[in-house]
DNA sequence: TCTCCTTGGGCACACCGACGCGCATCTTCC
DNA sequence: GGAAGATGCGCGTCGGTGTGCCCAAGGAGA
């Protein structure tokens, strides 16, 4: 299936507003309703729209340190991976996790309240995972980039 | 504004089904819609609810490679740094970007197609930024935990 | 102890809008 | 020229949404 530019239009806007209704979407797209709601039909079925999400405020929860880890483990062992991946799910601090080339080890996303937290997380949370043999951490001093999204998808689908 | 059981429940529910009406998640919070309604506006307005956005499938425009980028400038400037971030932000393929502490660089993440697709934007993209020192470049072999929101937000909400 | 006030919840109703269907039209490709 | 895919229009039904009102619980103060 190939995609043209309305069809980038529209998941353009989704990604910005997820509830727009099918008429709002089609004035923006340049569609009648019911072709919008055909194309948008598609896109869900055909896997490009995965799930509409509600983007929460991370500050207003008090998380405002981001934290990168790189962790080593011990041995790079098929079972050593399996025993480390298995519970850094767990972490409920972790909200990314890369098992990273080069030096065969992990890097973790970490966000935490504040420098205290995160020595709180790291004791409770990073240092009882197993097989580890080195934790590096460096601390997100601001936030530069963040988006769901490269804009690269959408193309020259921005007028 | 504190948040109870009840307000956690639904941001947890939001976050999975951004489009559920009021009355479907009245029912599984366990509220009237009405009562629902009122807490769901509330939570827009104070700002945990930052915006309802589509989740596309990267993978599905073949964005399958996640490369995590060092970067050293040639000096911490202020205007380096500017200059820098100016330019940062223009990168198509760049999804997030972070100014570090420690050795006083930055941390990108790029979303290219494959290593030949990546070649391309660090000669393209990356390599045309201002002030940088050195390119270092790791490719992510997997990805364990992709999270938008760490689970420690619902604490005990979800029963 | 009684009462007032505030906060949050539920019920009922009415309005407005979205949604999906059917059909006619148009374009494009074979 | 025909067929298939996509679009647009119109319509009716359905559901959500928002409002008003009343009720229950809890706290404060006299």
């Amino acid at each position: 299936m190939a995609l043209d530019r309305k069809d980038l239009t529209i998941l353009a806007e989704l990604t910005t507003n997820a509830r727009a209704s099918h008429t709002e979407l089609a004035n923006k797209v340049g569609l009648s309703s019911t072709a919008l709601a055909r194309r948008q039909k598609a896109l869900e079925d055909e896997g490009y729209i995965q799930a509409y999400q509600a983007a929460l405020d991370l500050s207003q929860f008090g998380l405002t340190t981001t934290v990168l880890v790189r962790i080593a483990l011990e041995s790079q062992s098929d079972d050593a991976l399996k025993a480390f991946e298995t519970e850094v799910v767990k972490c409920p601090s972790v909200v990314r996790c890369f098992l990273m080339s080069g030096t065969d080890d992990y890097i973790l996303i970490v966000l935490a309240r504040d420098i205290q937290d995160f020595e709180r997380i790291h004791r409770t949370e990073l240092s009882r995972l197993p097989r580890v043999a080195r934790v590096q951490s460096s601390f997100a001093l601001r936030e530069i980039v963040n988006r769901a999204v490269p804009t690269v998808v959408f193309g020259e689908a921005k007028r």
